[in-house]
RNA sequence: GAGCGGGUAGCUCAGUCGGUAGAGCAUCGCCCUUUUAAGGCGCUGGUCCUGGGUUCGAACCCCAGCCCGCUCACCA
């Protein structure tokens, strides 16, 4: 761009992005401002370029913000403001703006917060207020000027007066494209996650129908007076979120918060873990995110190609066979918190990119990690929300998706655990109305189990009449899919013979509990000891040989967090990845794929015992801050790509291009 | 991959029985020196997702497709 041009023509490719004649218009009318404003700053000896783009501002004094700002002088009387008249500059985003005539309000956004500024001419003089006029909602400017309070009370920067060496009002940065509702934000979920730098200073988090009674949402209520004071002098010091909730009803619905406030808070929430484990003597390490064999979960990878080696390489799957390298290497404690890439559907609940927290720590087993797990949820919530208390919406499959928002959303207090074993959680939440629910006994052994099943769908099916669907309809309400009820009923329809090894055995245990307890488990709870079938890097209990030492944490109906005390006897751990190939070959497509032999050979040298965990860090999020959806608590969730339907036209739109 | 819902101005949304396409905000012009979702007056802005079909006539009815959301499947 030549230099001395401010309002240069636009390039041809960025004409092609505008999306209409009125962006185009838009655009144009915008660059006719510029053109003034460098008109302006010329007679102040600028060069166009500094008029219209400059490359600084300086805040007064320095360091400050808008949120301190307005928590340093939430408390100030409209008489103290006027007898400090501290002199105070700041700069921001232009996010309402009205002229009057010779004077003018406009509000700034800066680190999530609003300033409102009060513009007089008189103040500021002739070509200051030119220049205010020119400005428009989105664009960036700085100003300076003296706090004082509005006849309403409202805390206000008073621009001016006009110093000769000091401006009171300078031009940062244009907006060049029309900004979404200044109001209601945007509404569309699509564009919110396409355009996230839109819905990150826009979103009021109230959506037209949610707005009725915000403040009935105790979590939305606190959040909004940190984030957002409105009226910073009505509510004196901040209420914390716990005695607001134990003061308040519960929330009607769940109402949407703000993405800048999410994204805040999902940062807080990874510098809590990182102190809890730093401060405990965990290593912090990084392993590979490309690997030659994606290992330690059973998940399709993303394949890549590195050109230079010519060789086939993977995203990562899990960090879990590399960090208990790590641990062989003498790295008694690490943690890891980084992305995993699986290949494989999206949801609410599933992004194909999401972060994960690996933590391993030697010489200790499941029991050890069970402890350190509530500890960790308790002090993670506590540092994030100030209170292990939080809200969230029961997931529930089988509510229709009305049903759903007009759901209460569950009070969850994140101190107080339940702990089941997988079997106790499948007896406990059984339905009994068809059938009676199975004893521990029955869990004993492949032939138990089956022999449970037989009679427990011939119970049910006289308990309706005999054309009844079957056992597990009546079982799991219908929760469980077709296709395994089909297996199910595969099974009992062939006999015992037909899944007597013992795998079936386990992973028959596996799929009950998640069809039949897995949804109840919205309050804390640690369900331990799962089948061997399912758990292939992990070590066997000594006193029943069909089952690990392992458990997972349930909260607001999914699961958190999975651990186990790692095996590590490098020849059951080869056993184990063969049968797991064997498994693949035969159709299970859940089996790991490929064996990862340094990884034996590194168990051959002598892991000591250890206590492993992962935590889904994107989960987690949406718990502590009550998101719905994963989408909404990852910045730039995976979509698809937008294609201009007009094929046919010469350019391609610029979206098309992401 | 399947089912349900949605797609109308830059944004948020109405749209009657199938009969010329609407509002608020934003934009543009004018007025207004404590407003605050400022206000007043006037204007501008449309591939009604796309492509077919029915009809004298389609935003609306039918068919196909695209995208998004939700649910299911897979998975964490």
């Amino acid at each position: 761009m030549p230099e001395n041009q401010s309002a240069t023509p636009l390039p041809d490719q960025f004409e092609a992005q505008f999306e209409s004649a009125f962006e185009q218009r838009f655009y144009n009318e915008r660059l006719e401002k510029l053109e003034k404003i460098a008109a302006l700053g010329a007679a102040n000896g600028l060069k166009p370029l500094e008029a219209t783009y400059p490359n600084s501002f300086r805040f007064v004094p320095e360091g400050i913000d808008v949120p301190q700002i307005r928590s340093l002088y939430a408390n100030a009387t409209a008489e103290e403001l006027e007898a400090q008249k501290a002199e105070i500059a700041v700069a921001g985003r232009i996010v309402a703006i009205r002229l009057q005539g010779k004077a003018g309000f406009a509000t700034l956004l800066q680190n999530g917060e609003r300033l409102q500024l009060y513009v007089r001419k008189d103040d500021v003089g002739e070509p200051t207020f030119e220049l205010y006029k020119l400005l428009d909602l989105g664009d960036h400017i700085g100003v300076s000027g003296s706090l004082m309070r509005t006849r309403t009370g409202e805390l206000t920067l008073k621009v001016g007066p006009a110093t000769p060496e000091k401006p009171t009002l300078t031009f940062l940065s244009k907006a060049m494209l029309p900004l979404p509702d200044k109001f209601s934000g945007l509404g569309d979920i699509e564009l919110r996650y396409r355009r996230r730098y839109l819905d990150l200073f826009t979103d009021t988090g109230e959506t037209a129908e949610a707005s009725s009674e915000p403040a009935t949402n105790p979590v939305i209520l606190s959040e909004a007076q940190s984030a957002q004071p409105k009226n910073p002098e009505a509510s004196g010091p901040a209420t914390t979120a716990e005695t607001i909730s134990t003061t308040s009803p519960e929330p009607a619905t769940i109402t949407r918060r703000p993405a800048r406030e999410v994204f805040v808070k999902r940062a807080a929430i990874l510098r809590a873990l990182r102190h809890f484990f730093d401060s405990r003597g965990y290593l912090e390490v990084e392993t590979p995110m490309l690997h030659t064999v994606a290992g330690g979960a059973a998940a399709r990878p993303f394949g890549t190609h590195h050109n230079a080696l010519d060789i086939p390489l993977n995203l990562r799957i899990a960090p879990e066979l590399y960090l208990k390298r790590l641990v062989v290497g003498g790295f008694d404690r690490v943690y890891e918190i980084n992305r995993n890439f699986r290949n494989e559907g999206v949801s609410t609940q599933h992004n194909p990119e999401f972060t994960m927290l690996e933590f391993y720590q030697a010489y200790a087993n499941y029991h050890d990690l069970m402890d350190l797990t509530e500890e960790l949820i308790k002090f993670v919530a506590t540092e994030v929300n100030d209170t292990t208390i939080t809200f969230f919406t029961h997931p529930n499959k089988r509510f229709s998706q009305q049903i759903l928002e007009s759901l209460a959303p569950v009070r969850i207090d994140l101190s107080k655990w339940q702990r089941l074993s997988m079997r106790q959680a499948i007896i406990q939440f059984w339905h009994g109305e068809f059938c009676q629910a199975p004893e521990m006994e029955d869990f004993g052994s492949a032939q138990n189990l089956f022999d449970f099943l037989v009679r427990a769908e011939k119970e049910a099916r006289e308990a309706r009449h005999p054309d009844a669907p079957d056992l597990f309809h009546e079982v799991s309400e219908a929760s469980l899919t077709e296709s395994k009820r089909q297996w199910f009923q595969s099974v009992i329809a062939h006999g015992l013979h037909a899944w007597e090894d013992d795998k079936q055995y386990g992973k028959i245990i596996a799929t009950l509990f998640e069809d039949i307890a897995e949804e109840h488990l919205i309050q804390p709870t640690i369900i331990y000891d799962f089948p061997l079938a399912v758990s292939p890097l992990s070590k066997v209990k000594p006193d029943e040989p069909e089952w690990v030492e392992r458990f997972e944490f349930y909260i607001g109906g999914f699961e958190i967090g999975n651990a186990f005390s790692e095996l590590n006897d490098a020849a059951d751990q080869l056993r184990r990845f063969e049968s797991q190939l064997e498994d693949r070959k035969n159709g299970d497509d859940e089996a790991m794929a490929e064996i990862d032999h340094d990884y034996v050979r590194a168990l051959g040298y002598g892991l000591p015992p250890t206590g492993g965990e992962g935590i889904g860090i994107d989960r987690l999020t949406m718990l502590l801050t009550g998101s719905r959806s994963i989408r909404d608590v990852i910045l730039f969730p995976l979509m698809r790509p937008q294609t201009k339907a007009t094929a046919q036209e010469e350019h391609t739109h610029g979206e098309s291009a992401e």
